[in-house]
DNA sequence: AACGAGATCAACCGCGGGATT
DNA sequence: CAATCCCGCGGTTGATCTCGT
């Protein structure tokens, strides 16, 4: 099937953006809001392809990108989000506030790769390097994921949905564990995410705005569930 | 100071999939 | 129902920066 061209290659510009255009962008955006990238160049008076304007905007202009390093809080949770959904780098960057999926990804690529494999772990799989239990059929759950018994389905949909690539790069990745027995689900979410406490808690992010302990005291229900946003809205930086 | 190697990251490319016609 | 449009995603590239020699 033939797919027209996102735009006339051969009267836009490509590489770095300049001042001037990010001027212009910025102004048009604020002016119209973001939407209708293919006409919106032409609307702006910008020599650029609507991909180029939104990949732009998104990852460099918009004003809610926090910038900056990366903390010990956000590299752990990184490194949990991908041990679960693998390179959904959208997905993972939609639960970091202020990042964006192309800087989680190089972020990936260039620190935290690095920083699994010096602690001898595979950042493919999430398993020590030398496991030769990798290849096991019959795998036991991750030690640190679990969810309630109420949504685990919807989630192991969610995941299923998004034709994970560790899952098929890594059929041994055991995502089943998210279709556990009630009492085996809650009975993890008590050991492994600790004494009752909300995924945030357990990574150290109390009182953050995804700590889900205090919600209603039914806190082995919101945990799993509100990690990856299926209770709450995702956070969505488009809003 | 000069150079090369490695690291970083902004930007591009091709494709998948939902929406629309 | 098929064709097409458009958006968004993930992988990759290449320019620039940093650091060691």
């Amino acid at each position: 099937m033939g797919r027209s061209p996102c735009c006339e290659k051969a009267h836009t510009n490509k590489g770095a953006w300049t001042k001037e255009e990010d001027d212009r962008l910025i102004a048009y955006i604020r002016a119209h809001g973001e939407g209708c990238w293919r006409s919106l160049p032409k609307a702006a008076g910008l020599l650029r392809c609507g991909k180029s304007c939104r990949l732009r905007w998104i990852n460099y202009l918009r004003p809610d990108l926090k910038r900056g390093n990366f903390t010990e809080e956000e590299d752990e949770l990184i490194i949990k989000l991908h041990s679960l959904l693998g390179n959904k780098w959208s997905l993972i960057a939609g639960r970091l506030p202020g990042r964006t999926d192309n800087e989680i990804k190089n972020y990936w690529n260039t620190h935290i790769r690095r920083k699994l494999l010096s602690r001898g772990i595979d950042p493919a799989t999430h398993r020590p390097l030398n496991d030769s239990s990798h290849h096991n059929q019959v795998q036991e759950p991750a030690p640190t994921m679990s969810f309630a018994p109420k949504q685990e389905e919807e989630v192991f949909q969610e995941v299923k949905d998004s034709k994970s690539p560790t899952s098929e790069r890594c059929p041994d990745l055991n995502l089943e564990l998210t279709i556990s027995p009630p009492h085996q689900a809650q009975e993890a979410l008590k050991t492994s995410v600790g004494r009752g406490l909300c995924f945030a808690c357990s990574l150290g992010l109390q009182n953050s705005k995804d700590c889900s302990c205090g919600d209603n005291g039914n806190t082995s229900t919101a945990t799993g569930y509100d990690f990856l946003g299926l209770k709450t809205t995702v956070l969505d930086y488009r809003s």
